[in-house]
DNA sequence: CTCTCTGTTATATTCATTATATAACAGATA
DNA sequence: TATCTGTTATATAATGAATATAACAGAGAG
């Protein structure tokens, strides 16, 4: 599996399967009604606890971003994805206030901040360039 | 105190008060050399314990965002703050990245989330307007 | 010098979260 | 029937967050 888990780091494991999915999902590495793997090979694959990938799974079912067929298995969203909207864009706001102010205070403009944010959001997709 | 602390919060108490002192900073309502509230009385003020408020002085400490002086208390940086080095871009990358894929997955454009990031950035600087 | 403030350090305890280990259930399929 | 799937239910260990006390050393005020 593609996937790649840092027992040492202080983000929780099922917080990092979360944030790689979706960037999985964002860089088309993973494309709508791609299928998934179950709770229990992907955890033997990485070596931790069937639930904790399936929190990652639930989590990401309830924002739908996955669905979840008996037997089936996990597969991406097949039915479009869900937007920006206004409970979304407050939650990005929330997380990006920190990092403004800070970088703020570390004396980068409001343009070196907004570059900054698109050049992470332009490696991000730079990944999945020649869709696999 | 113009210190708000949520309690039922799921980001901490500690993590709290650094975010707010740093957005204290960068919008100037905190200027260099200003003397901050020692540990017990803000703790007082804010209904925590005074180890709490301890703990994000000392990683404002830390982060050469304060000074300590014994008896004088603590003190906004006077000389200079710290610069955007290379451990804080990697820092601001890493924050920054799940709130790009999951922004990018929802149909954001770059240049939308790119102008979000400047929006918050302005929002917050624009709090010290009239520089109290 | 004594009293009182400051940050600092040291323990101990409670609580919630994270991650684990088993076990069992119900639906789908070979 | 046997085996896979997600799902649910407990129980337990480990960690981090927050609290409660207590004590110490430096720096002033009286």
């Amino acid at each position: 599996m593609w996937m790649e888990i840092d027992l040492q780091s202080d983000v929780p494991i099922y917080t990092q399967l979360v944030d790689q999915l979706i960037e999985g999902i964002a860089s088309e590495q993973l494309k709508p009604g791609d299928p998934l793997p179950s709770v229990r090979s992907l955890a033997a694959d990485l070596g931790i606890n069937l639930h904790t990938v399936n929190k990652a799974y639930q989590i990401l079912k309830q924002d739908g971003f996955l669905q979840v067929h008996r037997k089936q298995g996990v597969v991406v969203q097949p039915g479009g994805m869900p937007g920006a909207d206004a409970a979304f864009r407050a939650k990005l706001a929330k997380g990006i206030r920190p990092l403004a102010a800070e970088a703020a205070v570390r004396g980068m403009t409001e343009a070196e901040f907004a570059e900054q944010s698109a050049a992470v959001y332009r490696q991000l997709m730079s990944k999945g360039e020649n869709a696999k």
